[in-house]
RNA sequence: GCCGCAAUAGCUCAGUCGGUAGAGCAUUUCAUUCGUAACGAAAAGGUCGUGGGUUCGAGUCCCACUCGCGGCUCCA
């Protein structure tokens, strides 16, 4: 018999070779029906596959990651075995499952397939699922898997077997589908009962644009048809909170063909919004030290050769401008940081100018590839809340720590709670992609770890993620259908000062070069509006909201009164406007319900006699009524709850 | 930049086999003067993204470009 140990640390004895499925049916039916994937003594492991010894055993359900991500692995291969039958000769490349759902890389091989295939792909799956085939597991060496995927040539598969060590090759085979494959998967396909192929993208083989472009095929699957259904509602309301959408209909931005691709004109509601933004930063940015600068958008072509950028980036950016006088070379400017290195520059800095905080919101250009302009979210000229903090190097850490609390504000007065960190680390295996000394990277990088630790914040630590002059810290926010997008970021650089030369006199009454930290907590003025939009479904905070208040007069009758209390409320700085259309209350509650007015104040005949409003507030509904200026200090005490710090 | 898909009224969308362009909402006018999520009637609104081609005839078929969408690659 051998040991079986529970996450609870229970210990029940087993025959060897029992198989987690198994050791579930002994332990309920039920949880023999939903059990779907498991770990032996930590490793991933096929419920089919027996135990030898002594072990430590989890189970997983739909509910657990591990669960849904066998699963939906599982369901790569019904994928790759529907396209097999459907397209006899396609090749296939890799199939994971990935956060919602799975993917499956393809070679075509000749056949063209569209969107118009999906139901029968889906329908193909189903009707493979039911036959119930088992998921069989086998371990292969190196040279008959190489014999048997080149003798179907399967030539992706090849390149990745040539890769692996000998011996720990192994392929799970459904039906008549065998797949190279780490594993592990479900027992069989029959869990699978409801399919949707989603989506259909060009991807490069292993990610490298200069290798072949392959087809991949995006589905996702449940275990029941009514989560596919609700997984459908879901992506339709996610399409609601579309920021580009939100946008156009709120009107805070647009794009314009004669413009230009990814240069958003900001409508006058959205530059409010905007400026609104910069002052709430500004307002903080000033309680921490900040002296804010302006600086131009071009700058000549030396500064960034200075900088090391134009190397870097030159050839992908922008052109150089040219002047009618010969030989002179201007770029827009790409980011600050070469300027206010130059501010720095103006004049002979002591120890005791440092830290030194320049903060700007400045406007930068860069260009992106046309594939990737995204509504606000990659642009191609954006404002950056942008500030530089020149400081000693034994002020790092500090004020990293400061930068992280202005961050953390923010996230916290905007209700960001679901954010992720990630430490960008240079990958050691390439150092030639950066520059910088050795030591310098190590102190800049253990400066960001330790400061994190300190602020108990756990963030991801990600090798080679690092900017080429850098580590740095960037917060990470997701959008209505799940896509990360970076907001903040806080970066260490130790390369600037030296390329610019930059210096402080110590307390020694020695030249120091002093250490340079980058951050923009929201990231980009563009791309914090659009997450922020996505994130409130436009459901702007109240001192956010392009407009606070809407006064509804009941009838024309009280028009007049209703545009003095819309008077009254403007001289306490509310944002208010009168719908004195010439419609019914309800019609009046509804429109202005669907533009997403946080406040609506109903006046009528009770009202004017008793200088009163009756106040309807978005999402709680009837208020009843009020004097204006109770109204009035009732909203301003609200919005100050929401920006104090 | 690459692969795939799309572009019709301000918005959301329909338009069959190639035969003179349609709806709802929004807008304007009229009527109504109303108490907490849509009163009614009428009118106006389009060089079918742009440029070429095929055809007696193109919103519809073909080509190119632009813009957009989903990914990939990239992201100072």
């Amino acid at each position: 018999m051998i040991n079986i140990t529970f996450p609870d640390n229970s210990v029940k004895a087993f025959e060897p070779g029992v198989t987690p499925l198994q050791v579930a049916e002994s332990l309920s039916p039920q949880l023999a029906r939903e059990v779907l994937a498991a770990s032996v003594d930590g490793q991933e492991w096929d419920l089919s596959r027996p135990i030898t010894a002594d072990a430590s055993l989890k189970l997983f359900k739909w509910e657990d990651p591990e669960g849904k991500h066998a699963f939906w692995h599982s369901s790569a291969h019904l994928l790759a075995e529907a396209l097999q039958e459907l397209f006899p000769g396609v090749k296939f490349g890799i199939g994971p499952a990935v956060e919602s759902g799975f993917y499956y890389d393809i070679d075509p091989n000749g056949h063209q397939i569209t969107a118009a295939d999906f139901p029968a792909i889906e329908k193909k799956m189903l009707e493979l699922a039911r036959t119930k085939h088992p998921i069989v597991r086998e371990e292969i060496s190196k040279a008959d898997a190489l014999k048997m995927f080149g003798d179907r040539g399967e030539e992706y598969k090849c390149e990745l077997i040539s890769e692996l060590e000998d011996g720990n090759i192994t392929t799970y085979t459904q039906g008549a589908f065998t797949d190279l494959c780490r594993g592990p998967h479900l027992p069989d396909t029959a869990p699978i009962k409801a399919v949707k192929i989603t989506s259909l993208a060009g991807a490069y083989w292993r990610g490298d644009a200069t290798r072949n472009q392959l087809v991949r095929v995006y589905g996702i699957t449940f275990p029941k048809q009514k989560m596919l259904d609700e997984y459908n509602a879901l992506m339709e309301e996610a399409k609601k909170r579309d920021h580009r959408k939100l946008g156009k209909e709120m009107e805070l931005f647009a794009f314009s063909q004669n413009v230009g691709a990814g240069l958003p004109l900001w409508l006058p509601k959205g530059a409010a919004l905007r400026d609104r933004l910069e002052q709430f930063l500004r307002k903080i940015q000033k309680r921490y030290g900040y002296l804010q600068v302006i600086t131009p958008h071009i700058g000549n072509k030396m500064l960034y050769v200075t900088s090391g950028h134009y190397a870097k980036y030159g050839k992908d950016s922008f052109q150089p401008i040219h002047t009618p006088e010969e030989g002179e070379e201007y770029l827009l400017k790409p980011m600050n940081c070469p300027h206010h290195c130059e501010i720095y520059r103006t004049s002979p800095r002591s120890y005791r100018d440092l830290p030194l905080r320049l903060a700007e919101f400045g406007t930068v250009y860069r260009y992106e590839q046309s594939g990737e302009l995204h509504g606000l979210t990659r642009v191609r000229g954006f404002t950056q809340d942008d500030a530089h903090i020149f400081c000693a190097p034994e002020q790092i850490k500090d004020e990293f720590l400061k930068v992280m609390d202005i961050i953390f504000f923010i996230f916290k007065a905007l209700k960001f709670e679901n954010f992720e960190a990630q430490i960008s680390l240079r990958d050691p295996a390439n150092k030639e992609k950066y520059i910088g000394s050795d030591e310098n990277w190590h102190l800049a990088e253990q400066a960001i770890i330790d400061a994190c630790k300190e602020k108990g914040l756990n963030a991801r630590q990600e090798l080679g993620e690092a900017a080429f002059y850098g580590p740095k810290l960037d917060f990470m926010v997701k959008d209505a259908i799940g896509r990360r997008w970076q907001l903040g970021t806080i970066q260490v650089d130790y390369n600037l000062p030296e390329r610019f030369q930059l210096e402080y006199t110590g307390a020694d009454n020695q030249k120091h070069r002093p250490v340079m930290i980058h951050r923009a907590p929201f990231g980009s003025m563009e791309r914090f509006v659009a997450v922020l939009l996505e994130h409130t479904a436009g459901h702007l905070p109240l001192w956010l909201a392009p407009e606070q208040v809407a006064v509804l007069p009941i009838s024309e009758k009280f028009n007049d009164y209703a545009r003095e209390v819309a008077r009254q409320l403007e001289e306490s700085d509310i944002r208010c406007t009168v719908d004195d259309r010439n419609e019914k209350i309800g019609r009046k509650i509804r429109d202005n319900q669907m533009r997403r007015m946080p406040y609506m104040l109903i006046v009528g005949e009770k009202e004017q006699e008793n200088g009163e409003v009756s106040v309807r507030k978005s999402g709680e509904g009837d208020l009843g009524s009020m004097k204006i200026a109770t109204f009035a200090e009732n909203l301003a005490r609200e919005v100050e709850e929401m920006t104090k710090f």
